[in-house]
DNA sequence: ATCTTGACCTAAT
DNA sequence: CATTAGGCCAAGA
């Protein structure tokens, strides 16, 4: 019941502020390893839910793939320029230096939450 | 109802 | 190295 979606919105709130995932890692912590673009679709119907900060969410590459899908076009590079990173040419510099890993910061898949 | 596209990723060629 | 193929499943046409 699209709890698939709800579980990627709480991991999401989870991320702290200054750091990014990627949906793949997302995916995988949700047990789902090859679903990484359903991740990607739940943060484009994330737009309801005001809370997630769905900027903080790039591809495995450190590349801002979705930030065509932010009001305005450089909004998502200013949010994460905001929160302390460095960003040129839509590449997120030292990509994983900021890189938060749900797989080993969280607890392995905290079911029911 | 089917067909195509898509904020992706991994593995194989 | 680069390119392709397969998987995932939700919306839009």
């Amino acid at each position: 019941m699209s709890q698939f979606f709800n579980q990627v919105y709480e991991i999401v709130k989870k991320i702290p502020q200054g750091r990014v995932t990627s949906y793949g890692a997302i995916a995988r912590y949700l047990g789902h390893p090859q679903s990484s673009r359903m991740v990607g679709y739940a943060m484009n119907a994330a737009h309801n839910h005001h809370e997630v900060p769905a900027h903080r969410v790039v591809n495995r590459n450190g590349l801002l793939t979705g930030k065509h899908h932010f009001p305005g076009s450089k909004l998502m590079q200013q949010l994460l320029e905001s929160e302390g990173l460095t960003i040129k040419n839509d590449q997120i510099s030292h990509f994983e230096d900021f890189f938060w890993d749900p797989n080993t910061a969280l607890p392995p898949f905290e079911i029911g939450f």
